[in-house]
DNA sequence: CAACCAGATTTTGTCGACAACCCTTCAATT
DNA sequence: AATTGAAGGGTTGTCGACAAAATCTGGTTG
């Protein structure tokens, strides 16, 4: 249902309709490849076709939308190859913003992102891990890195870009039974080199930390194609 | 001057305004920290402020501008820190992308891009290594990695984002004497660990040509602050 | 039966106009 | 003299309408 856009103060129609859209994206209320029609956005969003025109650029800048001249825009879909790609760019600004937070996070950053933690225990040993938070926990502990590494540039890319792709497909990339303790202790690793300040082991930890990601994935994509090899 | 956007088909009008928009900003002519006025600009290039606030937001989304509610469009302005943010970035991407390279780029595009060295070689001797076609250059090495790694999010980010920041202050991170040289050389050795099939030393070889770029800048950035060490 | 070609309809691209807001100017007050 | 406050002009934000393009429909033809 068009929950017609709740009106906060300071902030464009444009921007607030960026916002929106971009949540219903990443929610997956717009599959992806679905076509947006702009007539229908505007009305479900209250708005005039100009405002959600501008909410649909900046989406397309980032790589949420792509828009074909006379065409229109459709949600973007990912295929495998994308999503590997996606996750080799990860490793590489991960890795980078683990360096730098060994470097530059506040020791009280470090010490609350620490109790952060403390409570994905809590609730993993509660619920089991129940997919979502468990996903939820993971955003948490990836966005504080990405805050703590002191470079708006690269916590831009992070969170503006990459992590709204890494929403939308998480169903795909849903993980497996007893991995949310594996990533768990990945995580109070990495903590720990940062908080040791050792930055070539944070950097390294984290890149595995990804790459044991884009790994499942692989593994997960190749038993369609090749079925044989296990089992 | 106005040149008022040579009409090319199959484009839009906003997307066409975007480009020529960029490039004004890139090559300086919209000087960092100027405010863009919307009446003018659209008559500037002949078209009305809608296609106009469309290319506007998707400048925005690639951090070329910045725009503040009801106030307008300023031409993104970096500071030292933020500059120093941008070469931390990039040097994350574009190790990343000589490791992709190594393992993906094709013989015939390695050939090429070593045929393009000698004449950068070449170009070097000739003029003594000319700023302006120095940085040409220099772009078009680090084009080409970004292109052959075979990754199209991370060759997204560095061409339509990063490097457009970099083309907009080259004139703050003017080369030094002899350095032409050097950088080439350095190129020369990256393209020989991506011919190697090496990935691991074309990645270290790439961060470290980066941090180079990096070190020179924070060098010359501390020589204002402190110029009693140099004096 | 398939392919192709009009006509009609929907959708996108663009424009001009109006309203709201901001900043400047300048006069009045303390 | 400095600050405040109101009027004015200018800029931004938003809208509805028109034109061009694409898509859909149905009928015709090979």
């Amino acid at each position: 249902m068009a929950e017609p856009l709740q009106l906060e103060t300071g902030l464009t129609l444009a921007e607030q309709v960026t916002a929106a859209l971009q949540r219903a994206i990443v929610t997956g209320e717009f599959a992806p490849g679905s076509k947006l029609n702009e007539p229908e956005l505007a009305r479900r969003y209250g708005v005039s076709r100009g405002p959600l025109r501008e909410a649909i650029s900046r989406l397309e800048a980032r790589r949420l939308l792509s828009v074909t001249p006379n065409s229109g825009a459709r949600v973007i879909a990912l295929d495998t190859a994308e999503l590997i790609a996606l996750f080799e760019t990860r490793e590489a600004l991960e890795g980078q913003a683990a360096r730098l937070a060994a470097r530059r996070m506040a020791e009280v950053d470090i010490a609350e992102l620490s109790g952060l933690l403390d409570a994905h225990a809590a609730q993993i040993a509660a619920d089991g891990g129940c997919a979502y938070y468990q996903d939820e926990g993971d955003f948490d502990f990836h966005y504080r890195i990405a805050s703590g590494a002191g470079n708006a540039l690269l916590k831009g890319i992070l969170l503006d870009d990459l992590y709204q792709l890494l929403r939308m497909y998480r169903f795909r990339l849903s993980v497996s039974e007893g991995r949310a303790e594996q990533a768990l202790n990945e995580h109070r690793q990495i903590l720990a080199a940062i908080s040791d300040r050792d930055a070539d082991l944070a950097e390294m930890l984290m890149r595995r930390h990804v790459a044991a990601g884009r790994k499942r994935f692989e593994q997960s994509q190749s038993e369609y194609s090749a079925p044989a090899l296990t089992h």
